[in-house]
DNA sequence: ATGTTTCCATACGCAACGGTACAAAATGAA
DNA sequence: TTCATTTTGTACCGTTGCGTATGGAAACAT
């Protein structure tokens, strides 16, 4: 392993960046974009507001570096979920399974999605949000069309079957569950949902 | 029609109360709870700020209002749309259709459903809003679940299908339709989705 | 040691926010 | 006309928010 040449001229840092945005994105994911505010963000970060803004930006540049790292989070859970050769309907329990494990991490209540209780809002106002939202959830319907298509191919799915049609109502589950798991439903009844959704599309 | 007996004794309110609520929802549509200030919503009513207040309490107040009033709309919509003897099909359109009336009304960017837009965010922080979030939720559930259990008495669908299974896909697919509005999908690619995911359900 | 560089930490300025006090205006009642 | 009642409209108060200026601390280089 590199220790990646450490040789910096100054004051060492007190924190590690990449932790401490995903303390900020544990504050925004609360409460979401607006209602956060940059000193509660330091109090998750333990970083003070100037070194905030070195390290990040201002608000919404860490806000959307927040974002671009859920994002990556739960792109790769999904591709882990999805990879390897599993029978069509346990790949799509491990997609859910991942994403309930996310959607229910952290202490305190259940926060849902990070993208679904926070980037919605701001998609509206915000054309780089709206963007970022799109760009997922279209790799999200894409991810679970290949899926679906390869199962159709080798016949785990009927002929007949549209991979397309399919891999929306495998992306409307995964919304319903973002949606349902931050409304304070519990994860074993979210659980039985995607199940249940999981038994429709495979027929 | 009864005038309502108008005889209040001190000076004449100046707006509508219910057009008022209607113009602050409105408001909040677009920008989310925390983001839109009383300032946003004397804007967008034209009354100034103790006459809100008196009106509809503060700004929680009237937010809470608003949301109710919304579910009310949505609720109506949706059960005008299944209520009926349409088949199966034209009814679960009908109510995506109304839904994308909804979601897609006023100027501006379509600002997708009012409640995944506004509320979903607050429900973590907000106990009220999370309590309305998952009631509304669960009547969309029940409604569809009604719907589609008649279908299967009366043979429109299979007897071996579980309307329970199909009513989750049926809320799961106005989920998506929901966030995807926001995020900036047009309205007629929602439309042929939501008609990809009713041709599955109904098999 | 001394200097240079980088980062930390406190404190400040200014604008925006939510809420309210107070006086003027508009009506019905007497 | 005069009084009582209700709403309007302006102006204000205390708080919070974001961003930044400024001085001190911790490292390396010479």
């Amino acid at each position: 392993m590199n220790e990646t040449a450490k040789k910096p001229r100054g004051r060492p840092r007190a924190y590690e960046p990449q932790v401490a945005l995903r303390q900020a994105t544990g504050a925004f994911w609360k409460s979401g974009y607006a209602a956060t505010s940059l000193d509660d963000i330091t109090a998750a970060t333990g970083m003070n507001r100037p070194s905030l803004r070195a390290a990040f930006g201002d608000k919404r540049a860490i806000y959307l570096q927040a974002l671009a790292g859920y994002w990556e989070l739960q792109l790769v859970a999904t591709r882990k979920a999805l990879d390897g050769d599993h029978a069509l309907e346990t790949a799509l329990m491990r997609v859910y399974d991942a994403a309930l494990a996310i959607y229910f991490s952290g202490d305190g209540p259940a926060r849902g999605c990070f993208v679904v209780g926070t980037a919605i809002t701001e998609a509206v106002d915000d054309p780089e949000v709206r963007r970022s939202v799109m760009d997922g959830f279209r790799t999200l319907d894409t991810r679970f069309e290949a899926r679906l298509r390869r199962a159709r191919d080798s016949g785990e799915l009927g002929s007949d079957t549209d991979p397309t049609a399919l891999a929306l109502l495998a992306t409307a589950t995964l919304h319903t569950l973002a949606l349902r798991a931050r409304a304070g439903t519990s994860r074993k009844d979210l659980r039985t949902l995607a199940s249940k959704a999981v038994g429709v599309i495979c027929g």
